[in-house]
DNA sequence: AAATATTTTTAGTCTTGTCTAAAAATAAAT
DNA sequence: ATTTATTTTTAGACAAGACTAAAAATATTT
């Protein structure tokens, strides 16, 4: 059984872990927990010493199987309860990460399955992230940021990359949501900002905002 | 804001409390939360400090008002929880204990707000203990021992005094549950014992089971 | 009321998880 | 290839919350 402190470092090294596959720098979880380097060392030795990472000194980490698994299981709980917030207790999705953030370390096997039942055995939280089964496996579906995408290129916006409450009252307020057609019109090679057409309106977005919207493609995708 | 052992003294103060009027004694508060009278003491003083109850050294403790209301609140939410647990999630009312306990300390207003309102505003939970609104206040309706009735008294079952899970599994397997009719047939001097009517059927409980069940007398009663 | 038993408090220690400051290793730059 | 900068680790400290053992206060007996 692990601490929640041992669970957050866990699902820290597990995100990261991601896009690097290199290990995982001790500065870099750190930066993520907002604590210090050798508060990482430490705690990192621990994890080590229980077999859920792979630890060189000055190397970074890595997590062993049974670590993935470990992490992919808070990340599970955590994305679950996020849709339970939204679709059985009125939040909105950007009111769910703090309370999910304290759900996810609550220890019940029956708990979570009895939830992910009740819920229906969502494959997607709110944000378009995907939810781990009991094995840990995700199903990564074929998604491109919409910067990414060309004049008269167009698809179903599947996800977000920042999930800050700012960025999603943000898109609230465009009235961009999982699920709506984009089309893309028109792209500035100036400021990389784009006009897209959603709900049959054309609005004009700037490329950051076009580099934290997924889009599945339909059409002239792969 | 409190955390979770703070959050467990207070609750566990409040239990105590509720049974004497004096102050609650440090070894009392020891033995229910299975710890040592000097950590008590240790944790009395901070309570003490945060002005949520009054210690006076070799007296014992009494929650404040503030202190009342913050200890109904967490006891609010395990209850709450509790009811969530067996009404949406299917599980048993010997089952839920454990995982309210932890539910308990998730901090959301929101949250509890909402989950009251997706489980029907309950006011008791499955054990049939009030759950305290958000003020701290709960409904005690007029409830005897079974024990206490006497031959041809009858009433209904609304709730237990033990919840241990070995006493309500003994409960399920003699088919007694809350809202079920008891009618009192016999009494035995010699051991406590007394044979009841229920289901239509008569069993005979022991004096330990007749003093764990809370019975809503309907006729003969005050 | 003195003697004994019990309860409570104090004093000091331990573990977990954090921190700061300094040392050591690695990476980058001239 | 040295020097400089950055990252990482070590060493030592601290707060929270628990513990043991001893001292002090309160209760109970005789």
């Amino acid at each position: 059984m692990f601490t929640s402190s041992e669970e957050n470092y866990l699902k820290a090294i597990y995100h990261l872990g991601i896009t690097s596959n290199k290990g995982v720098s001790t500065n870099a979880i750190a930066k993520r927990l907002r604590t210090k380097a050798s508060s990482v060392t430490d705690m990192v030795k621990k994890l080590a010493d229980k077999n859920v990472l792979v630890y060189r000194k000055y190397q970074g980490v890595s997590l062993t199987k049974e670590g993935n698994k470990t992490a992919a299981n808070i990340i599970r709980k955590h994305r679950l309860w996020e849709v339970f917030l939204v679709e059985k207790l009125n939040f909105n999705w950007d009111e769910v990460h703090d309370v999910a953030e304290q759900l996810e370390h609550i220890k019940s096997p029956k708990l979570i399955n009895e939830l992910d039942a009740l819920l229906g055995f969502p494959k997607y939280d709110p944000h378009g992230d995907p939810i781990p089964d009991n094995e840990g496996n995700l199903d990564q579906i074929e998604k491109s940021l919409l910067a990414t995408l060309t004049i008269n290129e167009f698809g179903i916006c599947v996800g977000v990359h920042d999930s800050s409450s700012t960025f999603l009252q943000f898109l609230d307020k465009q009235k961009i949501a999982l699920g709506q057609e984009i089309t893309v019109i028109e792209k500035e090679d100036f400021d990389g900002s784009m006009t897209i057409k959603i709900n049959n309106k054309k609005i004009s977005i700037s490329n950051k905002i076009a580099n934290n919207l997924y889009i599945q493609k339909v059409q002239n995708g792969q």
